[in-house]
DNA sequence: AGGATGACCAGGACGC
DNA sequence: TGCGTCCTGGTCATCC
């Protein structure tokens, strides 16, 4: 399940560690996140593209596994390994990244209220859960930041956005801020597989609020879990309106 | 056309 | 113990 913060935390890790080695005779010169989605640019102009899915890991200088799909190699007997447990995550050799780039809605954390407010306006029949989770909508988004930006903004995931007054609008828009930061700061959520570029777990699962919860750590009130878009979508019904 | 649904994958939890 | 069944979620195809 690596999410925006997920991606994140690899590619932070991986800047230090890779930008400047070659790879199969072409030089790193950057490494970006578009979604969830981690670039990885060459100095002729190629870059090479991961989606980890549900999964996938990328460690640096990790240790083959029954689960490794791929090692990339570096001139200086470096490597880059690839697991996936479940085969769904992928990589590609591109030589323009723009056509998918431009399949993503707008990063989360680069925009202002006011084109968030533009992109909800677009769906208004949408419930905000099914809005929040849609890549073309807003990017790199998932199933567990969204029941805990959700929670954070106090709002239940099922309601429609055309219903959601100027305040709650606002709080979700904060809230989808904070709860990314807070989670990057935190070097992203393990609650399955996920593991950092060192191979490490994430920190920010301690934090989860409602995320496959029992009850309400706020209030002690029985989380509720419901399916939103063949998802489930936990929320607290005492402290979500 | 936007919203909803199912398929993909495999491991882990659960029931009997 | 062992077997079958269900659940999990990012994305895409397909439906209405």
């Amino acid at each position: 399940m690596p999410e925006l913060p997920e991606v994140e935390t690899i590619r932070l890790q991986l800047y230090k560690k890779i930008v400047g080695k070659t790879m199969a005779g072409r030089k790193v010169v950057g490494l970006r996140r578009r979604a969830k989605i981690l670039i990885i640019d060459f100095e002729d102009g190629t870059s090479l593209i991961f989606h980890l899915k549900l999964t996938g890991q990328l460690i640096f200088n990790g240790k083959p596994s029954q689960y490794t799909r791929k090692v990339f190699n570096f001139d200086d007997g470096s490597k880059l390994i690839f697991n996936d447990v479940r085969k769904l995550g992928w990589w590609k050799k591109v030589k323009d990244t723009k056509k998918i780039e431009e399949k993503f809605g707008p990063e989360p954390l680069k925009i202002g209220l006011k084109a968030f407010k533009a992109l909800l306006i677009k769906r208004p029949n949408s419930k905000i859960k099914a809005l929040l989770i849609d890549q073309k909508a807003i990017a790199g988004i998932g199933n567990i930041y969204s029941d805990e930006i959700l929670f954070r903004a106090k709002t239940r995931p099922y309601r429609l956005v055309k219903d959601l007054t100027n305040g709650e609008i606002k709080k979700i828009f904060n809230g989808t801020k904070k709860i990314l930061e807070e989670a990057v700061e935190h070097r992203g959520s393990s609650v399955e597989h996920y593991l950092d570029a060192c191979g490490q777990k994430g920190e920010y699962a301690k934090y989860h609020m409602v995320y496959r919860k029992k009850n309400c750590r706020r209030c002690g009130a029985k989380i509720e879990r419901i399916k939103i878009g063949g998802r489930s979508a936990h929320f607290c019904p005492k402290c979500q309106k």
